[in-house]
DNA sequence: CGTTTATTTTACCTTCTGGTTATTTTACCC
DNA sequence: GGGTAAAATAACCAGAAGGTAAAATAAACG
């Protein structure tokens, strides 16, 4: 425990998942009640409204009342600090960089690594 | 099961644990051993091992052998794949535009609240 | 060879997750 | 009030997560 449940590993966690990020995107075209979200899954109604109170406590999603229905809409305000912090990594996928970094870090890796080499008489134990 | 364990699933859920996001920070500033990596955390060597092997599995770490040391280095690639993904949701969070759309959606909730739209004649998803 | 250092593996435990079915609640409608 | 549709809650379950202590490996070193 202590986990804390910061809000970054609330969000990145609520989109950890193929269901919810499909709720998401389906909300990004606009309004939508349990039973529309629910729709294109193959799974019951409690299993969504499962998946919206996680989305909900990452703040990804918010709910009002009317009639019987419960219209989700999404808040994308999470997404913003989530995607901050993944660019602060931006520099090392972008252009050769990362396959250079990868380069330069194997080179440092190999040449103080074997000043003799030898080899272990160990060979026969599992 | 049947989860598939897509990529950008394994990558949000690497991310979703603060201990993992301060391992990746720490990698950001080059290569370490494990025992370095575990150092400012209160956890022990197998939790930090744990966390390694999710970050690998995610392919957001790889390792090297030098002699009794496994040393990480960061791979940033599924980072850009998440990036992109969160990027699809930009525009609702810039600028005033969430407020906008929440004032909207707001409107169009209250708007077409009773209509006798009962059987799947809502929206003809699907 | 035996020791030491670095790391992994092996149980084992507890909590969280994602799912289910069955039952309630909520609110409209006649 | 009774029926009905939408959604939430309750109770339950299997499996994954994150942690631990203790034992096992791996490789340099004396």
């Amino acid at each position: 425990m202590v986990a804390a449940a910061d809000t970054l590993s609330q969000t990145f966690a609520a989109l950890a998942d193929p269901t919810r990020r499909a709720i998401l995107g389906r909300l990004a075209e606009g309004e939508a009640t349990v039973s529309q979200l629910a729709e294109p899954f193959d799974v019951t109604l409690p299993a969504i409204t499962k998946h919206l109170k996680v989305l909900e406590r990452a703040g990804l999603v918010e709910r009002s009342k009317r009639a019987q229905w419960r219209p989700c809409r999404l808040k994308a305000a999470p997404l913003r600090d989530a995607a901050g912090w993944i660019a602060d990594y931006r520099r090392f996928w972008e252009a050769s960089l990362d396959r250079l970094d990868a380069y330069l870090q194997k080179v440092q890796a190999e040449l103080p690594a074997d000043p003799k080499n030898k080899k272990g008489s160990q060979r026969g134990r599992k």
